[in-house]
This record gives C-alpha cells, structure tokens and sequence, in this order.
DNA sequence: AACTATTTATAAGA
DNA sequence: TTCTTATAAATAGTT
C-alpha cells in the first residue's frame, strides 16, 4: 500500500529500511492498541530494530511480563528447558563463585584447610551434577516408554484390522461369487475394504453385514 | 477501512467481537511478519483473546524468550521476577553464604569454622534439592499433558473408524438389498476413498487389491 | 467463508 | 524526520 507496491522481503537500502521500519513500527503499533480496544484482548507486541532500539506496545492492565507468564503457562512445553537452562546457569555460577572462594582460601589459610575445603565443595557439585543428570535420564526414559506403548497400540490396532478387512473381504466374495453381473462393483468394493485398517475391537460385532446370506458372519 | 468506519472502542457484541478478533489478528500477525522480513527486525506480537485463546507471532531465528530476556535487560524491566523469585532468593542466599564464608576465612577459624562451613553446605544442599523437587514434578506435569494428547489422538482415530465402518455398512447393505442397481455402491465407493488419510503408507502397498475375487490377497 | 465498498496504511517523492 | 498523495492493503458490513 503506497506509491507502489514492494515485495516482502529485506530492504537492503539501510536509510530506506529505518524509514520503512519507523513507519509500519508506528502502523503495527496502532493496530495492535486496536485489537486490544475493539476485541477486549491482551496483546503485547516487542520490536528491536536493526539498530537495536526498543519498541513496545502492551494493552492497558496488564504488562509484558504478565503476558509472557501467561504465554508460558499456555505453551508449557518449553517450561521444562527455561527452569533446566535456569539452573545450569545456577550451577556454573554457583562453580564460578567456589572457584574464587577456593583461591582466597589458599591464599589466607593454610594447605590442609585448603584441601578439606575444596574437596567438600567439588564433593557438592559432583551431587549436584549428578541430580541433574538422573532427572534428564529419568526424563528421556519415560518419554521413550510413552512413545513406545502408543506405537505398540496403534501396531497392534492395524493388525487387528487388518485381519477384520481379509475376513470380511472373503465374506463379500463368497455373496457375490453367483452373481456375474455385479463383478465391476465387486472390484471397487474390495478395494474399500482396507478403509477398515485402523478399526477398533469394539466396534467389530457392529460390523456384521445385514441381509447377508443366512450363516452367522462373526467378523471378531 | 471497511464498509462504514468504526469508532475504536470494545465491541460489545460478542460474536461481532470474535469475528474481528479474527480478521484483525490474521492483519495484524501479516504485519508483524513483514516488518520482520522488510526491516530486519525482531518482533514478538503475543495475543489472548477474550475467550483466553493463544495466538502469537514471532520473529524468525528467534523466540519469545530471547525477545523478552532482551526487552528486561534493555527497559529494566525485571519479567523473570515471578518465574524466578525463588531462584533469585536462592541466588541471594548463595551470595550471603559466600559474605559469611569471606568472613570467617578473614577471622581464619580453626575447629568452630569446620562446623560452621558443615552447616552452610548443608543448607545450600537442602536449597538445591528443592529445586530439583520442583524440576521434577514439573516434568511429571508435562508428561501428564503428553499422555492427554496421545490418548485424544486415539479417540480421534476410533471416531473417524466408526464413520468409515457406518459407510462401509450402508454400502455393503445397499448392495444386497437392491442387487440389480450396484452403480450407487461405485458412487458410494468413490466417496471413501477420501477416508484414506490415516493410512501407513507401508501398509498402503500391500493392501491394493490387483485381481479379484480372493487370490493375491496380502494381509500386509 | 466470500464479497466489496470504504477506510486505512504506506511507498515514493518533496 | 515530516508532510503529501497516489495507490496498495485491510477490513466492516453484507450475503
């Protein structure tokens, strides 16, 4: 919308780019004040410019922060990371510090103090490292089992399914085997039958066929 | 911009705000986006609507975390404060613990010092063991959620299987009540073959039925 | 979900 | 930056 129209992608002239950034920064802004007015929502909107230079805008009553912490709790599968992130960065910190402790130490005391002290230290970081790693290990394992019952579940429900189509698909031949002029149906209604594969075992007895010839068609 | 204008204030009218909320969400995320790409810029756009619905937009190569760790430091906006409260005390309480710990090496204890240092170690030990707890029930949460997902994703597919077994029975029965007319089951047929979707392209292979009746019928 | 008469945003020029 | 203006884009009300 302009003098002419522009394809959407980097504006490689930096001037033209600042200007255009200004402009649609202020457009953007605007839109976003009305969303919130109009619709009654809560939005917040962040820009940095190339340069680096902050904009903001976020609806009335709340604040970015309240926003992101509701964002997190929604999308909640990033929780895990940012609290693990968190508390590695804890640990190296915590590691940084027992690390400057160590050298006042030997500067001020003397080596037998020194040692004791370190060694409870790395003693506690070691636990700590270690923590970490059963939590991550416990983690990948349950995750790993849930994903393989889910796969076994649904390999298990093709097969089942699989085996309902063939039965059934026999059955259909059979009626149909006196019947020479229906044969081009037949084919087609062959073909549906691998619609069945993923059938569940409690719906097979509702798979029985009505109006098919007089012998009990059990598909289960 | 529309048939009338309208002045910017909430639109009372619920449905009436809904569908604007729609329109002016999908606007306002296109503008998000092309201010990313033309001006090279780093935007988050986060929006909850009435209802509570999560949209957002955010720019590529980044996230909404690396856009809000940005927004604190450069407006000093302390965002991580209720997320990492108790982090920050324990961060504060380590710092402490390291001011006691210059202390006494300034005062070069002997034996009280032994028992003292015992003492801080363990609390900062207990400190961090909390923080695993919390880690942990934290992931237990998450797996929780991923349990609901599999477990919807299977009713899903049980659901989609009953309407394709409903078909196949009003087609099969269709065919043997009316045997002179067996055109409607090509019709009907052509109808399921959209019910494919679910199926393992594996599977798929072996299922094709090349000549029928009975012969070179693979169960796959 | 489409359509379209209008309003609004903005690209280019000054 | 800011203003102007021709034109592109968004969208309010309608179907």
């Amino acid at each position: 919308m302009g003098r002419g129209k522009i394809e959407i992608k980097r504006i490689e002239n930096p001037t033209n780019r600042q200007v255009t950034y200004s402009k649609r920064r202020a457009g953007i802004t605007k839109k976003a004040r009305e969303l919130a007015v109009l619709c009654d929502a809560q939005v917040s909107l962040i820009m940095f410019s190339t340069t680096g230079k902050l904009s903001e805008y976020c609806s009335p009553s709340t604040s970015p922060k309240e926003i992101y912490d509701r964002y997190q709790r929604v999308s909640d599968t990033n929780l895990w990371d940012t609290h693990y992130e968190r508390m590695q960065s804890e640990l190296s910190s915590l590691k940084e510090e027992n690390n400057r402790l160590q050298k006042l130490i030997r500067q001020k005391m003397g080596e037998e103090l020194n040692e004791l002290r370190w060694k409870d230290l790395r003693d506690l970081e070691q636990n700590l490292e270690e923590w970490v790693k059963r939590i991550r290990d416990k983690k990948n394992q349950l995750l790993t089992n849930q994903t393989d019952t889910c796969r076994k579940r649904i390999n298990k429900l093709e097969a089942e399914n699989n085996t309902i189509r063939l039965q059934m698909e026999e059955e259909v031949a059979h009626c149909f085997d006196d019947e020479t002029d229906c044969e081009s149906t037949l084919v087609l209604g062959s073909r549906n039958m691998q619609l069945f594969t993923y059938l569940q075992p409690e719906n097979r007895q509702n798979l029985r066929v009505r109006g098919f010839p007089s012998e009990d068609l059990r598909l289960g």
